[in-house]
DNA sequence: GATGAATGAGAATTCATTCAT
DNA sequence: GATGAATGAATTCTCATTCAT
């Protein structure tokens, strides 16, 4: 059976059309709404179809079952993530960055890298500081439902450009990062930002908190 | 018991006699086991009071409701967290710690120091080791049930600790730890074991990654 | 139609078709089936909805909770009243009543009042010799989730129709018929009802009964 | 078995002693204080047994169960109606009373029926006057008990001994009060106080509504 | 393709009652 | 006699999913 099957890669029907394409966005972003204002507690799939302003048939149509909104919603959140650093290292070059705690880093070479981690952060509290709820409950599906791995993958392959970045400017590292220091360095700052927004702290907002993520990482990889 | 102690607050009724208190143990265990064993979609307040061999009336005897039992055991694990750090580091004076990695840690005043984080980290380790969605699912309920707060002080508590420790041997440092480095690194350490934990890494067994954990401390808090 | 607005007031949602409109209907009667052949202790929702030939999920389609179905009943029982009531009074002027107990009323202009307090006892005393049950409960529901106001002006309104056609008779009464006098009038009839109904009287079938009420409002507003 | 036999008395056991006659006390205090303060559904056995200060296991020693002790209030309900109508009856002879409304009855031999019968409405007002839903539970709870007939009994027993007393008064009436009459008159008494309470009327504190009763009857049995 | 009424298994919770201590 | 922990059937209500129109 065409469902079943097409089932398997958790679109039940490749939108090809604009309209459906919409749809698709439309689904997504009601349930990111509920999600963002009610709460899990309140997402369910009669009620993205009501908030989308179509029919949980439709809905339907679009989705095999409720997990898989949910994990096309956490794949979303992904790779908006990773644009956004890549978006933000890719820039690093041209615009000006003056960050308040120039005593932390001598200017020397290593400004540069300063400036790639220091925007992937920066690029990365952004994204955090919005969508909390969304985050967390697509995040948290995409895992349970065994697809962990993409995450950790978009995760590495950001961490990756970080490094691979790095090297060219810290000739003193002769390996290159390993996996364990890779795994260390990406959890921690995700972990560090989850929990500031999960604990609503008032300190994603500051910049206080950016230096230290910074110092984070290069304390990590230190002198 | 701090422990016994607050799993009561959310109780229903105070259980005076030896067998309550079992029973509550029963329930909680129960509902370890299955979240251990199949999951949270497994969780259902009848399917706990038959694991536990109970009625569900005796259960909701001793918790208004589900999500009691899950901030009970919540509260649970990090005591648990919090009492194997404490011991940890308390016989970290004795003890005699062979690191594998001597290499990152110069042999200096530092090395009680070391000792000290070192020990936290492994018991934390540990802690991490068994019980992943169990911890998983009860943080998570604690959090949200806004009781994160709780977790929070006790991560707090126990890395304050440390460094008040440390200062001892840190005579460079002059000011405490500010409460954004606090923040930080527990959270980071959190954030990457939770990430082992749930992404079944392999790295949790290995004193590789033990030694990195000890890095991210003492990088961030760097020579 | 009042009964059917209202009853949609408090019902989860709007049937705009025809088939929907079915469905409230059958859940009332299958609630109306229960409640007087079973009584109230056996009233629940999955019996109802078993009962009514659908499934439970249907029925809270339609109602948000047990409650609403009562408060339902108890709208249309009220609303079936005075209809009934007002219909019996329009019908006054032309059939021809022949009281059994004439000596009570003096052949005057005062007999077309008579006519019209006969006929609106005569109408409710009808209505209340079915469905004891199924008013009790339903109109006690009603009441209990703080509708009563609702019973007290349908009754209030059909009173003041009788009062006011009474004075087209009664030229020697001067003032309106006063609140309290309504308040006692309509309830003390209503109270007769209610315990000949509840009390599965005899009297309910006979005409002593309806001459005794009128007896008690012509006696009221006596001579 | 000694329990089977005595339940169908509906006390479980003859409380004999005063102690045990002063736990049947709080039980219904209990419970009366309950259905006053929460309402019917706040009401079950565990939390009558909490509020009277005693065990479940004791409150099943009194009452087989928990219709029992409604049946048990509902009666003590009514005696008290009762009692307390039958003494303001007897202390008609003595007492100064003013009645507002001295217009409405001439001075003659009538005065004393007069008194009886306003003393009893009176009296009754008095009583409905507080717990209004404990009387409207425990009455209800006796009727639908199949006990409807002692509450009848009891209201017919009032009624004979007003309806005797009037006769001596009132030497134009040659026959007894007729079954029917004494049906709706009682009952249409009680209907209006019974609506005046559960509709929260205030009417039922002031003279006129007194009044009013008063003319109901005096009305009915006519001039 | 869209609709939305219908489905019904399943989950949470209550509460009258029992019985071992 | 008193206690109160335990029981579990019963009840309310939810929500993912289907399918006739």
């Amino acid at each position: 059976m065409a469902t079943r099957t097409q089932a398997i890669d958790f679109a039940r029907r490749k939108p090809k059309q604009a309209r459906a394409q919409d749809t698709v966005e439309i689904i997504l972003e009601a349930t990111a709404r509920i999600l963002r204002k009610q709460g899990r507690e309140a997402l369910n799939t009669n009620y993205i179809a009501e908030c989308a302003g179509i029919s949980v048939g439709t809905l339907y149509q679009y989705f095999p079952n409720k997990e898989a909104i949910l994990v096309a919603m956490g794949r979303r959140e992904i790779a908006a993530d990773e644009a956004a650093v890549i978006k933000a290292m890719a820039e690093s070059a041209k615009a000006d960055l003056r960050p308040t705690t120039a005593d932390l880093r001598p200017t020397t070479a290593k400004d540069d890298d300063a400036d790639l981690v220091r925007r992937a952060i920066r690029a990365l509290i952004g994204r955090h500081r919005r969508a909390r709820e969304v985050r967390r409950v697509a995040v948290e599906t995409l895992i349970s439902e065994g697809h962990g791995d993409e995450m950790a993958r978009s995760v590495q392959k950001v961490a990756q450009m970080v490094g691979a970045s790095s090297e060219r400017f810290l000739p003193g590292r002769k390996e290159p990062v390993s996996d364990t220091s890779l795994f260390v360095i990406t959890r921690a700052i995700s972990g560090v930002m989850r929990a500031a927004s999960q604990e609503q702290s008032p300190l994603l907002d500051t910049q206080e908190f950016e230096d230290a993520l910074v110092q984070l990482v290069h304390g990590y990889f230190g002198a």
